[in-house]
RNA sequence: CGCGGGAUGGAGCAGUCGGUAGCUCGUCGGGCUCAUAACCCGAAGGUCAGAGGUUCAAGUCCUCUUCCCGCAACCA
């Protein structure tokens, strides 16, 4: 029997820094939709990984006095840890350092040098020598000066290979103008069918400035650069070199899943690359949207990135993953806050879901003993729950299919809420007590629990510990592992006789506490370990609470430097000294103090205050200054540099 | 005119091919007692950012305006 496969890819993360919940959120994703064809009886290929070369990697590891290697593998690791924790099914985990992954991307780049499409050029670029780094001419700064550290840039050429993308210009903008389905959502296609027509200029693909990368096959001065490392890693795992047979069959892949940023890549030189290689070009490109944090962009300088190593240790794997699918809808911008976490797992896991085995459970052992007796004859009502049951398999079924994961979700859910409305419609409790409608009761709780059978293997491919769990105290006989969809597509699976399990709760509630309960003062700690943190108060109210005031960081600095911002009649521009840092911040007092004036002030600053870009200066932080009508006068004080205020 | 995304009841979001504006949470009222103070029913609340246009018909298509938010060739 020879299945439908299916090829699912994650980006290859940079082992730069820790893994946030983007990263989480995307490999979910992935993990729901590849979880959702094996169940559908595909063979499943997804895979993930890590793109482990390039100049910062090598910076990073020689800045802690290690080989690269070291340092990529120790955060590797806890990539692969996060994957565990959240119960990721990839069937390989690719390292663009690994050997097996060289000798593709060395094979790569000679069949297509072989082909004529790589030549040497040079590659010109603006320069920082003290920082040893290349800029584009658009990430200078407003003086055209290194965005680091302030000083000029020079144009140097390097000698570099290059790929002749230029030539795939017109082929790749024809296939995606005749593939609707190629990129996703449709927005995307449309930015990459403007970007094409403006023009595609040739592919840097080799470096000399450093040397943490795949060497070039025919020139050892260099190394590969990016996009021929990072973009062919998949083709490693599925035997492109070495087992022809098998990359057949996942070859071209189903999806690339990738975040938005990367839609570029992945749509015009990855593309690009396989003409030249003559293979098939993937499926489709999805390009999913970014989450932002209670409404702004996660970034280290706001300090506000989630760590989602946290969040499963506080809420479990299956709750984050739920939320991360059911809340955002993939291709759009989603938000992220720890309260919306909070409501979902309270509203949709342990009210709708939890509570709906859990009653059902308890009382088939209160009413019959713990044993699901046969169905005979239906009611009106119970004809309806079941057409609701094979309504939802199907919505459940075709959202996966076509990467509609919300909607996939929504409809199980409208499912169970379905089943907790048949429990008011036929009032079992009732029943129980008529001797004469004992059928009746044993009709409705045979449908109660053949409903749940499907619901847990609907939820399989999002929260698959909690399928598994109901799976368990349903007490069904089958095997979960060995449960695929068409189990669910007919009504009756259920075995009549069997008996069910031990009642557990699956999600218990989160209590959330009123931080403006009259009776607690003002100031009590009224947050318990449990209560998730940076949550808002009430956010009707003017009135804070002392924790909403502390995450205002203020400090005591020096003010070292003062000039005033070009074009600009009330801003000064101020170099400030924090005690562990310089900083460099816009304040609008030009009107009422000369810049001698302020050197050697000690001033008070928001040091947390989101950076903001005023009149092209980047302003990290904010001066406290008393005004009333045209007076102004900063706050200042005698206390250190470096002094907490609160 | 750098590119793009967004603006829909108190909050967060859906809205496929233009055809009676939906969902979740919250609020208010009712029901039920098997259950995790859960579940079920009902109600209130929106001139779909603004202006103009196409059309028998516009949240949806076109033009302009305002306001937010990203990106600007390795941040998912």
């Amino acid at each position: 029997m020879s299945n439908k496969s299916f090829y699912i890819t994650t980006p290859i993360y940079y082992p730069s820094a820790k893994l946030h919940i983007g990263h989480a959120y995307c490999t979910t994703i992935a993990d729901s939709v590849a979880r959702y064809h094996r169940l559908a009886g595909d063979d499943v290929f997804f895979l993930t990984g890590s793109d482990e070369h390039g100049q910062k990697i090598q910076e990073k590891a020689e800045a802690q006095g290690i080989k690269p290697i070291e340092y990529v593998d120790g955060i590797v690791a806890e990539f692969q840890k996060l994957w565990k924790m959240l119960n990721i099914s990839n069937d390989d985990f690719l390292r663009t350092s690994q050997k097996r992954h060289e000798r593709v991307v060395q094979e790569i780049f000679r069949r297509v040098y072989d082909k004529g499409d790589i030549y040497k050029g040079a590659y010109k670029g603006l320069y920082c020598t003290p920082c040893e780094s290349f800029w584009t001419e658009l990430q200078l700064d407003e003086n055209g000066c290194c965005p680091d550290c302030g000083r000029p840039v020079k144009e140097v050429a390097e000698e570099a290979y290059f790929f002749k993308m230029s030539r795939y210009a017109d082929r790749i903008l024809k296939h995606i103008e005749d593939n609707p389905d190629f990129i996703q959502p449709v927005s995307r296609r449309n930015e990459m069918i403007n970007f094409i027509k403006q023009g595609l200029d040739d592919l840097c693909i080799s470096r000399t400035s450093f040397d943490w990368g795949i060497p070039v096959p025919i020139d050892e001065k260099h190394v590969i650069y990016v996009w021929f490392d990072a973009l062919t890693n998949y083709l490693t795992p599925i035997g492109f070199l070495d087992d022809e047979e098998k990359f057949k069959k996942f070859w071209p892949a189903d999806v690339h899943l990738v975040g938005k940023e990367i839609v570029r890549f992945h749509s015009i030189i990855w593309p690009c690359i396989l003409m030249a290689l003559d293979l098939p070009l993937p499926k489709q490109i999805y390009g999913h949207g970014w989450l932002v944090v209670d409404g702004s962009k996660m970034s280290k300088s706001l300090g506000n990135v989630v760590d989602p190593v946290e969040l499963i240790n506080k809420y479990g794997a299956d709750a984050i993953r739920y939320f991360l699918l059911r809340e955002i809808n993939l291709g759009q911008d989603g938000n992220f806050s720890e309260l919306a976490l909070v409501q979902r797992i309270n509203a949709d896991l342990a009210n709708d879901l939890g509570n709906l085995l859990h009653r059902t459970l308890n009382m088939v052992k209160k009413f019959q003993q713990g044993e699901v007796l046969a169905a005979q004859g239906r009611s009106e009502i119970d004809e309806n729950l079941i057409a609701d049951a094979m309504a939802a398999v199907k919505t459940f079924d075709e959202g996966m299919g076509d990467m509609k994961i919300s909607s996939a979700i929504k409809g199980v859910w409208a499912f169970i809420s379905r089943a907790n409305k048949y429990i008011d419609e036929t009032a079992p409790w009732a029943l129980a007590k008529d001797p004469a409608k004992q059928q009746e009761l044993a009709n409705v709780m045979y449908n109660l629990v053949e409903s749940l059978r499907i619901i847990s293997v609907m939820i399989e491919p999002f929260m698959p510990t909690t399928a598994e769990k109901i799976w368990q105290q349903l007490n069904m006989p089958k095997a979960f592992a060995d449960v695929r969809l068409d189990d669910i597509k007919a009504w009756g699976g259920t075995t009549a006789g069997m008996h069910i399990g031990e009642a557990q709760q699956l999600f218990p509630r989160i209590e959330l506490e009123k931080d403006e309960a009259p009776d607690k003062k003002a100031g009590e700690k009224v947050k318990t370990g449990k209560q998730a943190k940076g949550e808002p108060g009430n956010i009707d109210s003017d009135e804070i609470t002392i924790e909403d005031f502390a995450r205002v960081k203020l400090q005591v600095v020096e003010i070292l430097a003062a000039e005033p911002v070009p074009k600009a009649d009330k801003l000064l521009k101020l170099k400030v000294n924090t005690g562990a840092e310089e900083r460099e911040i816009v304040s609008g007092i030009a009107k009422h103090y000369e810049c001698s004036e302020l050197i050697g002030k000690r001033v008070i600053l928001v040091m947390n205050l989101k950076p903001a870009r005023i009149r092209g200066v980047v302003s990290h932080g904010m001066i406290l200054a008393a005004s009333k009508g045209d007076a102004l006068e900063v706050v200042s004080v005698d206390m250190p540099v470096g002094s907490v205020v609160r």
